[in-house]
Parts: C-alpha cells; sequence; structure tokens
DNA sequence: TGACGATCGATGCAAATGCATCTATATAGA
DNA sequence: TCTATATAGATGCATTTGCATCGATCGTCA
C-alpha cells in the first residue's frame, strides 16, 4: 500500500528532480561556452576509453548509459562522421559491430574533463565535505535499480 | 582550489545524474502507460493550481519550473490548445498575459498525481525510512542554488 | 537442415528542444 | 517629451528525441 507517497517522499523526489536538473544544466552551459561538445559526447567517450582497445558494442553502451537505442544509434554516428569514434565489423556476430574511441576522441574527452570536472568539484566537491558526500552516494545508492549494496 | 574534484564528489555526481534519470524515466514511463501527457504538463499544471484563481505570467512559471522561456511558451501554447489553461490579458502590462488553470487541466493533474504520486511512492517512499529521506533532502538542498537554509 | 522467434542496429516521420532573433510594450534618463 | 535600453513573449530554423518499424543476422528447436 504505497499508493500515497508521504510527506517527506515528495518533499526528497522534488529536490532530486530539480537540483539535479540545475546542475546539469550548469554542467552543460559550462561546456558550451567553452566551446566543447555535450554532456552524451562525454559519457560515451568515458565509457570507450575506459574499455580499452577492445572497445564496446553499441549494445553495451545502451545498457551502461541509460541512453535508449536509437539515441545510441544516432549519437555513435555523430561521433563517427567527427572521427571521435571508428566503427569495426566484429568477427563472431555479423549483425554488430565493434566501436573504438579514436585518438581524437580521447583528446577530446581529455579537454571535455578539464571542464567538466571543474564543474563538478564547484557544484558538489565545494558544498558538501567528503563524509557528506559518500552519505549522499550511499543514499542515491538506495534508490538504483538494483539498489546498491555497500 | 576546485579545480579538481575528489572521488567522492565524483561518485556523488555519477549517482545523482544517473539516479534522477532513471527514476525520471520510470515516472515518465508509468504516465505514458496510463495514457497521460507528459510531466512537464503536470508541473506547470502544479504551479497554476498552486497559484489559484490570480493564475501566473509566463515568466513567472519560467522561473518557477526551470523550463527555459521558449519552453513555456510552447508548453502553454499546446495547453492552451487542448484547453488545459486559458491565457488572459494583464491590465497593467500590455506586453503580458496571465495563465489561469482550467477546470479541464484540474482534472488532468488530478488524473496525474494518481500515477505519479504512486510513482514517487514505490520509487523513494518504499526505499528509504522518512528520517533517511529528510536527511537526503537536506543534503541536496545544499546544493542548491542558494543552497538551502535548514 | 529449415523454420521461427529473438536480438542488433538503423531509419522515416512526428514532436520537442535549442538558438537566435523578432515584435511590442515598458521603463529610465537626457 | 523623446530616445535608448530592458523586458515579455513568440517564432523560424536547425538539431535532437521519441516512436514505430525495418532489414539483417543469430540462436533454438523440430
Amino acid at each position: 500500500m504505497t499508493g500515497i507517497p508521504s510527506p517527506p517522499a515528495i518533499k526528497a523526489w522534488a529536490r532530486l528532480m530539480r537540483v539535479s536538473r540545475q546542475l546539469l544544466e550548469r554542467a552543460e552551459d559550462a561546456l558550451k561556452d567553452s566551446g566543447l561538445p555535450p554532456l552524451a559526447w562525454y559519457d560515451v567517450l568515458h565509457e570507450l576509453a575506459e574499455a580499452g582497445e577492445g572497445g564496446l558494442r553499441p549494445f553495451q553502451l545502451t545498457e551502461r548509459t541509460l541512453f535508449a537505442q536509437y539515441n545510441i544509434s544516432r549519437l555513435l554516428a555523430r561521433l563517427e562522421a567527427d572521427g571521435q569514434v571508428e566503427k569495426l565489423p566484429v568477427a563472431d556476430d555479423g549483425r554488430g559491430q565493434t566501436v573504438r574511441v579514436t585518438d581524437k576522441g580521447r583528446e577530446t574527452r581529455r579537454r571535455m574533463w578539464a571542464v567538466y570536472g571543474r564543474s563538478i568539484a564547484e557544484l558538489v566537491g565545494s558544498r558538501l565535505s567528503n563524509d557528506e558526500l559518500d552519505a549522499l552516494s550511499a543514499l542515491l545508492g538506495r534508490l538504483r535499480d538494483p539498489p546498491a549494496l555497500e
């Protein structure tokens, strides 16, 4: 019987939505002001950089980034057109392809991080102590699906 | 010297962005599955309902909802076309207008809340205690601009 | 092997968003 | 009062998102 949310639940929800939107917008603005691509590019380049030489399949990016499949498809097309990633056929699955970040893509990610990291530091790092940040992470982790263990 | 974010800051940021996106998507999906309009409609109808008979000026909605000005302009056009709100000329400012929710709009909001509220209850209310929800709200409040006092 | 449902990724079309700019009115200052 | 600047809200155009669906390949099971 969780039909009607409690006042604390409503308040937490409202703040979560509002604060996350506001911070996201600021981080995007900072990138724009520096003439850099949007955060979505960073997310993909980051995942691909972590994946290393092996690269990732588009459907793996879909899982990891929470972008819709058609969104990843088009985002990759844009990234490829811009030389940030390359697509390789994959041997054992004729439907698929492997996406790998290029040197240019790595460089883009590096330059984005210089700005994005600063935003994170300013927007959250400077406002809460490390203990508070950990507490926040833990609470948010419990809202995930599936919930984080920790 | 807040140039480089600390690991706890990065983790909190990542969770905040990821969790909020995931929860938002679920709430949107629930509305869609019930054949109801998107959350943006709810946000506007909610603000207008709270404002009462006096209604609100579009620029006030822009401030309260965090939607961009052009977005509010078009959202109101859609809402008006659908009979959810009405626009009235405002006496002392020839540029502006006052927007008021209609009965139909109030009814739409009510039906949306039945679904939206249930999502909130399930997605956050059932996962954290009230004390934890309050703690979460307080931490998020400190990330706002300007930070919440409490 | 052959048929069939599932999965991978792309895409046509409609709707929404972002950006720049426009018109109209209001306000401040010479 | 006349002019310059600021503010309210709308809109043309390009980009992005959402939705449905498609073509192609894979895996399974008879």
